[in-house]
DNA sequence: CTTCTTTTTGTGAAAATTCACAAACAGACT
DNA sequence: AGTCTGTTTGTGAATTTTCACAAAAAGAAG
């Protein structure tokens, strides 16, 4: 293997746009530079020929958000995220974007910003990746300066974010003022979203979905808390679909992530209600904190659902649980049935909870059960007199499901 | 009409012995005083003739239970009890009891004894009731003296179960002396129980129940509240067949009370669980009265249920909204078909309630609501659409159900 | 081993549920 | 008046549920 030249090493201390226009000559193709939130840092000024994607660039002084959707519905940002290289990008002409590479410009894990070689003047090959590589190294100090004045804004929004979390403020528009004054704009309506996995470095799994909605988020212990807007763009029933679309997104991304991960760890993940006043974020939070809980408490029972409104029953089942301890209530009916179970080695609970669970459907539950539909009538008989129950009558057999499940709480944890 | 002659004038400040041998003479025939409990006072000497029940009741001193049990199964107590005159009563040989005639000695509306005119020498008729009225009066002052301490005790008594019913009392073992000093033998296992009528004299009217089981109770107000004894025998298996019996007779006798005195009052009537040590009697009289509060409010649904163990999702519904309402939770889903109904005139949300009344069963459903069976069909699935949930979904179920419910009490109180 | 109780499975007929499809009706709107 | 939408009712067939009755299997107790 051949030793690499060191193709910057007069350019160390040489201005960012000094550094543009070196990659520029050793690829011979234009050569932009951008910081991680897109904004144009510089560009090499020796290319004539280039594509709209380039030039709108320029003009903006930003990535055109047309062409930053695409690369990232692509995949291209997430494989920039994600590794060292150098990424080859195909044309992409509905967008205006042609042929090129680029490189994330990162330190440790951050990713300071980007380096693009369009194709235009010859195609770059597999030896020009440690080009760029080296020209990402060379950028990086650069970067930080701007990088720092960033990072500290981002230190000073999370830190205003776990202000509204845990409920320190206690006027809208003392919290609309310090949003203004972090030049943070707040979505009109939103959402607190809590994702939980017990060693995986989430953020790190999850910053590609974090960089393209620029979600507000901050990391406590081995959670996450996003703040999801719901831009409403009017009507209520705009809101209402809006909701439901990010619903769905989350429903999607969180299985997804629940499924990807699950290498050993567990990943879970709940959100709240969502609300259009600041104050209330404390809500969302504490619910989608109480979502969590409860999925941890009972996956089966939860599986695929993640909204704090979607938990139906489970949503009152640890507050039931705690009164019914203050109140010292013994639930004499559920323990009955639990001693005839011992005694006779009968499986008339399990029985009861899979009836429940099929809202009363013998068939569901026979199949379930792997019984006959006759044993299952039997048996249902049988807890009918043993428990004194009526499970024809809706109040009762709501009250047993509660029970049962209030059950559970003790008895598996 | 002829002047009825004074047959006591010279006995007015006689002794009662001689009172009873004056009334054997005018009658010509065994007579027999006992205190409201039964406890022989005084007889007359004369008669040598009498039967097994005089006899038995003379040497014990008190009136055979056997007899007792006997005389209030067949009702004659009721009557002694709630009427001023005479009551004629056949022999009853079973118990050794032969026919005599019976009158309460009565101070307002306090029953302080009873005077027995056994009939073995000579029919006792009509003519003579009037001799019995006016020795019932004239026995009242000697009474009188016996009731005032028995009185005196009994209000001591009250005043003691209202420590017990506010948990005045810190240990169980205080509890039993005091109970030992006053002379009372609290059963081993015991529940409480409220009746409440809104206008009714009810301790009036539950005399003849009250003075038959000796009965500890306190009136508050409106309401009544008995300690109803389960006197178990030995076995655990005893102890709940007793519960069930009583259960079963205070919900016989609730529900004849309810359909006796509902002349434009109303008769609520609650218990609460059966324990056996008496720092819990806390306990059963706050689930009586929960019990009580619940049937209030949801009359028709509770209809026939007495007990707090009965109650189903409806015992959580005061404390679920309360915390709804703390946490500032608010349902849309209901709201939504709420305003669908009055957008559009139709009855959703009634068919939404009749259908999980009746567990999810579709043809009771379309039978109680007058409705054809695909019309149900067709609003479930529209009830489906516009609220989001899945009515098959036992879990969404319970959770609509318990919703509907807890939406009813800010609706119609 | 027999007897008794409890549990499981089977059969068959009546009743209820589910589903697809269609006709009729009412109200709102053009 | 015609159209559209939402609602109600009807029909019929496949499927499921309910119920009564009975036979078999398993385990405990004598």
């Amino acid at each position: 293997m051949s030793v690499e030249p060191n193709y910057f090493q007069q350019y160390q201390h040489a201005d960012i746009d000094e550094l543009a226009d070196a990659i520029g000559e050793l690829l011979q193709n234009p050569i932009t530079v951008e910081d991680a939130d897109h904004k144009l840092i510089a560009y090499s000024s020796h290319g004539d020929s280039t594509d709209q994607a380039r030039w709108s660039t320029i003009m903006g002084r930003r990535v055109p958000e047309k062409v930053l959707t695409r690369l990232w519905k692509d995949g291209v940002f997430q494989e920039l995220l994600t590794q060292d290289d150098p990424v080859h990008i195909p044309a992409k002409d509905e967008v205006g974007l042609g042929k090129r590479v680029a490189i994330a410009i990162r330190r440790g894990s951050d990713v300071l910003g980007y380096i693009w070689a369009q194709e235009v003047n010859r195609p770059i090959t597999r030896e020009d990746d440690e080009i760029l590589r080296q020209a990402a190294r060379v950028a990086v100090p650069r970067l930080m300066q701007r990088q720092g004045k960033r990072k500290a804004e981002e230190q000073r929004r999370k830190e205003f974010l776990w202000e509204l979390l845990l409920g320190n403020h206690k006027s809208e528009s003392a919290i609309r003022q310090k949003a203004d004054s972090l030049q943070m704009q707040l979505p009109t309506s939103y959402l607190i979203c809590v994702i939980e996995a017990a060693g995986a470095r989430l953020d790190q799994y999850l910053y590609p979905l974090l960089m393209r909605d620029k979600l507000l988020w901050v990391v406590d212990g081995s959670q996450i808390i996003l703040l999801i807007g719901l831009n409403e763009d009017g009507k209520k029933d705009v809101r209402e679909v809006l909701i439901r679309k990010v619903e769905q997104f989350l429903a999607d991304s969180l299985g997804k992530l629940e499924a990807h991960v699950t290498e050993g760890r567990q990943v879970i993940a709940g959100y709240g209600l969502g609300y259009s006043t600041y104050l209330e974020i404390v809500k969302s939070y504490r619910e989608a904190l109480h979502a969590l809980k409860i999925k941890k408490l009972f996956p089966k029972e939860n599986e695929g659902i993640y909204g704090y409104h979607e938990l139906g029953i489970y949503r009152y089942l640890l507050q039931l649980k705690q009164w019914e301890e203050e109140q010292g209530y013994k639930n004499e009916r559920l323990e009955k049935l639990r001693q005839y179970d011992r005694d006779n080695q009968t499986a008339l609970m399990e029985t009861l909870e899979t009836f429940l669970d099929a809202a009363g459907k013998v068939n569901v539950t026979a199949q379930r059960l792997h019984i006959h539909i006759n044993t299952l009538s039997y048996r249902l008989r049988r807890i009918e007199e043993i428990m004194r129950v009526d499970l024809e009558n809706m109040n009762q057999r709501a009250a047993l499901y509660l029970e049962l499940k209030m059950a559970k709480l003790d008895q598996e944890q």
